[in-house]
RNA sequence: GGCGACGUGGCCGAGUGGUUAGGCACAGCUCUGCAAAAGCUGCUACACCGGUUCGAUUCCGGUCGUCGCCUCCA
């Protein structure tokens, strides 16, 4: 039985998705004024995973993700570069993108962006307003936060609480503090739509409500994001969609952790972060994977280079293991079963991977007696594959250069890039066997320079790109 | 001030009312021309103080500390 911990309640809640054999999810997306941080990856990564997880457990699973591409800060930013907020929200949702891919994120089924679902969010506000839940107030509409009841319960918050407060800014528009924009009236230079309350643009909130029903209907079944969220956003989501229907927005709703330098959260206005392209340039997607996925999803985590490098000597086990010997079989029950148990309390990740490790080590220890060791590996690259983790060692792209010199210097022919390691292998082999081991320890030290690590053993020489 | 999370061995990080997490690092051994990889062995913890219990790291209360949200934020 799947587990997973509902912030909506607090609690651990068994999960059933409302049509059976089907999930839909709904992941808040990146607002696009600027380069992807480490924090993104990690949001990415941790619903990527749960994603993964139920579809290998046999259910359609409708996912998107939404793209914030128009506010303030945007506007501000692009101001700032000299750009137009399109070009901007251009780069940037590429860069989002090519970073998510660059960690094993799949594409969501659906990347909706909000500049192209104004009419909704327009109709939603308008319902709102209908409904006495919201009014304009000189170009701009706000929500009556007051006037619906339950409000704060996601974030156990209690209105009351909230007006007192320090931080509650009244808005001069507003009839309550509390309440919060829905419309924003235009101003001068910023981009715009026509609406029933003026030129303006959406707030916030009210897109994720707006396209969330447009693509999954409501109600759906997990809403996830960022625990920095969870207040104000995801409260304003739900008062948005649950006031506009009266039914239920999203059943089970998910909280990732957030990821910490130097004790503190990241964060991209005080320009505390850690580039997430420059992040997988230095250590690679597969290692910063892995890394985010040895804690807890809930859990905050520290980034650190101590941990990217355990992280990476993890990796490195786990695929020096696959590559000793093929899958063969069926995947070992065991393993199977034990990651499964654990990624059904709530996607306990770092239990499914104690799992796999203890199967390398099993594996490894039968290879070393020669037995077959086929359905472990099975095993391993399986749930390798569910959390995501790719086990394939780099190509030998770029090296073509580095190897043509050292077939030079060992007077080997020269060739592709595969080739040439192959022929330098054999070079070191036959220095080897005429016991120049100068030679030998020569061509593997100027292989391991050029990215490509030589390894001995009982079955024959093994290489791989490091 | 309000709401919430958390304090685990050298480091990271799961988990449990009584029994091995796992990874990384370190030391020794085996294997090996050397190395790497791998295996084995060792180092072995639950912030502090009370309480409940036959027994608590694990439940309850308190103390101290850290972090998040309450304003844009994944």
């Amino acid at each position: 039985m799947l587990t997973v911990y509902n912030t909506l309640g607090r609690t651990r809640q068994s999960f059933e998705p409302l049509e059976d054999g089907r999930v839909r999810m709904y992941v808040c997306g990146p607002t696009v004024q600027s380069a992807p941080h480490i924090g993104h990856g990690r949001c990415a990564v941790a619903f990527d995973v749960i994603r993964r997880y139920l579809m290998w457990r046999g259910w359609d699973v409708l996912f998107v993700q939404n793209i914030t591409d128009v506010d303030d800060k945007i506007i501000n930013r692009a101001a700032e570069l000299g750009v137009t907020t399109e070009a901007l929200v251009a780069e940037m949702t590429e860069q989002f993108l090519t970073s998510y891919r660059g960690l094993g994120v799949l594409d969501p089924d659906r990347t909706p962006a909000a500049t192209r679902h104004i009419p909704e969010m327009i109709e939603l506000i308008a319902r709102l307003v209908s409904r006495g839940l919201a009014y304009p107030s000189r170009g701009d509409v706000y929500f009556r936060v007051r006037a619906l009841e339950g409000y704060g319960k996601l974030s156990g918050r209690d209105v009351d609480e909230l007006r007192i407060g320090a931080r509650v800014e009244p808005g001069i528009d507003k009839e309550d503090p509390l309440d919060f924009a829905l419309w924003k009236g235009a101003k001068p230079g910023e981009p715009s739509w026509p609406s029933p309350w003026g030129d303006g643009r959406p707030g916030w909130h009210i897109e994720c409500s707006a396209m969330s029903a447009k693509y999954l209907g409501l109600p759906f079944d997990i809403h996830a994001g960022g625990a920095d969220l969870i207040f104000p956003h995801h409260e304003n989501e739900i008062a948005q969609s649950e006031g506009a229907t009266d039914g239920l927005f999203a059943r089970y709703w998910l909280h990732n952790g957030m990821v910490n330098l130097g004790g503190e959260k990241l964060s991209k206005s005080t320009g505390h972060i850690v580039d997430l392209a420059e992040a997988i340039e230095t250590y690679g997607g597969p290692v910063i994977r892995l890394f985010l996925l040895r804690a807890s999803y809930r859990s905050p985590i520290e980034y650190s280079e101590d941990s990217l490098h355990d992280a990476r000597a993890s990796l490195d086990r786990l695929r020096s293991f696959v590559r000793r010997a093929p899958s063969a079989g069926r995947p070992d029950v065991a393993t199977i079963d034990r990651f499964v148990t654990s990624m059904e309390d709530d996607f306990n990740t770092a239990e499914a991977l104690a799992a796999v490790f203890e199967t390398v080590r099993q594996g490894n220890a039968r290879l070393d007696r020669g037995e077959d060791a086929g359905p472990l590996i099975t095993a391993v690259r399986e749930v390798a594959g569910v959390l995501g983790i790719d086990l394939e060692s780099a190509g030998l792209g770029g090296l073509v250069d580095a190897l043509t010199g050292l077939a030079t210097r060992y007077e080997v022919e020269a060739g592709s890039a595969e080739d040439m390691v192959r022929r330098l292998v054999d070079a070191r082999a036959a220095a080897r066997e005429s016991r120049d081991w100068s030679r030998a320890d020569a061509i593997r030290d100027d292989l391991a320079g050029a990215g490509i690590v030589i390894e001995d053993s009982a079955d024959g020489v093994r290489w791989y790109r490091r």
